[in-house]
DNA sequence: AGTAATTTTATCATATCTGATAAATTATGC
DNA sequence: GCATAATTTATCAGATATGATAAAATTACT
């Protein structure tokens, strides 16, 4: 995608505005805008805010983890990492042996793929497939995800009932 | 979405580092990291870009055009609108009655959705989708584009190309 | 319970972002 | 071509974000 000063310029433009016009709106001056459009990175997000909504538009800023950057998981390594999910119960090392199924339950109701994915590494393949069929989940939701997935695997499912979009964040 | 603040968070929670860990990576200290990390919403985008870096991520932020607040649309305001399309030969207001093919497809290759949506409102639906069938268009990307949408419309159509995610910008 | 680790709160000096102003440069309309 | 508007560049004072430090409060672990 485009730097942020690249995309506040285009969508003056668009809108066919003056600086001026638009630092008016955004209470600010038309030089310090003409900054901001030309190569300007260190905004703060409060100035950002008010660019934006001058410009009839609503600003997003979203962290996406980097996918290449997955570590080896154990048991051990897990743990702290998925507690958080376990409010009312504490998870101990021993629970990923003893209630796998408990566990698998939780996070896929609750986790993120993050999440799920330290599963499917610790537990393997297969047998995380195999607790995912067992798995009794509560939100319809999530049920209805999980059902797609195991659709995508070849496992036999009844119901159809999610967007595509969710094909491309689940690589075999 | 969450909050910015929050996405800190839960990302490190996920990552199951403490504050001290990623305020090392960050290059900045615990006690800041754990000021941005509740409820902070002035940062510094460079300062966002520095712990998404710590947190294995990419900061993405992006400027989504309210579309509730669409103006009217006459031949005089439009031009001033899409003359950045134009640099090989200015763009007119009696061309848009004398050469609306040429500038059709100056748009749809060129344009953002919001120019396209200038000239449909200006063009009327049914000409415009004409004027569409009509265009010549040199990017494969932008023809195969236009087919699905025109396909959208029960307008006759041979290949089939383009992801479903285009769906959503364009309602009937 | 008791110790250590983690997180939060508060204060402060420094760095730098912001808006204002003025001037220079470029683009536009007639 | 000329007058005007629009944009860029430069400088500056004031506001505020940042990192450091210390200390309090909370949580985790045995």
């Amino acid at each position: 995608m485009f730097e942020i000063s690249s995309q506040l310029k285009n969508r003056r433009k668009e809108l066919g505005l003056s600086l001026y016009e638009v630092a008016r709106r955004a209470d600010t001056s038309a030089a310090s805008l003409s900054r901001y459009e030309n190569g300007w990175n260190r905004f703060e997000v409060y100035t950002l805010k008010k660019l934006a909504s001058a410009l009839g538009c609503r600003l997003r800023i979203t962290l996406e983890p980097d996918l290449t950057v997955e570590e080896p998981v154990s048991k051990l390594t897990a743990v702290p990492k998925l507690k958080r999910l376990f409010w009312d119960r504490k998870l101990l090392v021993s629970d990923l042996e003893n209630y796998p199924l408990w566990v698998m339950e939780r996070v896929l109701e609750f986790g993120s793929l993050e999440d799920v994915k330290i599963l499917k590494s610790l537990f393997g393949r297969v047998r995380f497939l195999e607790l995912v069929q067992q798995a009794r989940l509560n939100s319809s939701r999530t049920r209805a995800f999980w059902q797609k997935m195991l659709e995508k695997e070849g496992l036999p499912c009844t119901r159809k009932s999610f967007p595509s979009t969710v094909d491309n964040c689940w690589p075999a």
